[in-house]
DNA sequence: TGATATTAAGATAAACGCATCCTTTGTAGC
DNA sequence: GCTACAAAGGATGCGTTTATCTTAATATCA
């Protein structure tokens, strides 16, 4: 509905990423395998989150992706600026060019709300607060048998 | 951010042909040419609209599209699910097969709200509405010059 | 130093959305 | 019926997103 497909992907990776020990670096495998996602593809949207400074990333033996900050300190509007671009906040719901306060279109009025409430949510979600949801064992984040994610409370 | 370029050229079609006379049928080009939408896809949106039972079709002379029934009666909700899909309001944020109340993701309960003042927007949005705020001349259906727009008021 | 494991990077491919073109079909008016 | 007109339908191309494959670079460890 609003999210592409490679946006969600990174969100996905990102709030594993945040379930695992801090500091220790994670496979793209790994994660590809947790999540149910195209290893070779995530790849690439993880390396595309490095550009963006939000992943170290480690070649090698012992290598992987690490977050690159605290999980508290990471949002979802970050993210999605990286992935979708600086337009997914701006652009008009009807695709007009030209559509501002001053030159509405015929949704504008009530259309920026909603959008000022989807911005506040997403610069709100933490990576923090999204997987400790995830660790309390209330909430989903991925459709593969429960079993890959069974045991991660007592990891922690 | 949220709808495809076929949903824009959608909604923004059948808001213009609101905005004419009632009854008469208006030709794909003449609208292509108020939007600034290239026809001959314009032409398969619209075509897509009929087989969604919005719209009346005919051809030869005289013909062109004509509204189904008055522009109070059609919401924007109906021309979305049409031209993107029943999935539009159904699909999980994070896209997960699987989210719902009983087996949410981590942002579900953050988003449903959100969602639902979506939907809630399509489905109270009229063609009727619309196309009254663009007569009024203080919200714009176009990046065209104004004078595409400019004698609209006079015809009503 | 060499073997191995792992990401980086580039090339390729498949699927889809967007757009165009051309031919066919139906309709109205003469 | 003839002709002009307009939508319908099919084929095609282009660009982007999504996905895969192959090779290069790099780090660890024996």
């Amino acid at each position: 509905m609003i999210l592409s497909r490679t946006t969600q992907y990174a969100i996905q990776a990102l709030i594993y990423m945040a379930t695992q020990p801090r500091g220790v670096s994670v496979l793209n495998r790994t994660i590809a395998e947790n999540l149910g996602a195209p290893p070779t593809y995530l790849a690439k949207v993880l390396q595309n989150l490095c550009r963006g400074n939000l992943l170290y990333s480690y070649r090698g033996k012992q290598g992987g992706f690490c977050l690159r900050e605290e999980g508290e300190k990471i949002t979802l509007m970050q993210i999605v600026l990286i992935t979708e671009g600086p337009g997914f906040t701006e652009d008009c719901v009807l695709g007009l060019k030209i559509c501002s306060d001053k030159v509405p279109c015929p949704m504008h009025v009530k259309w920026s709300p909603i959008k000022q409430e989807v911005v506040r949510l997403l610069k709100n979600q933490t990576l923090d607060i999204l997987a400790n949801a995830v660790m309390s064992g209330k909430y989903q984040l991925t459709d593969l048998p429960a079993a890959a994610f069974g045991d991660l409370k007592s990891h922690s």
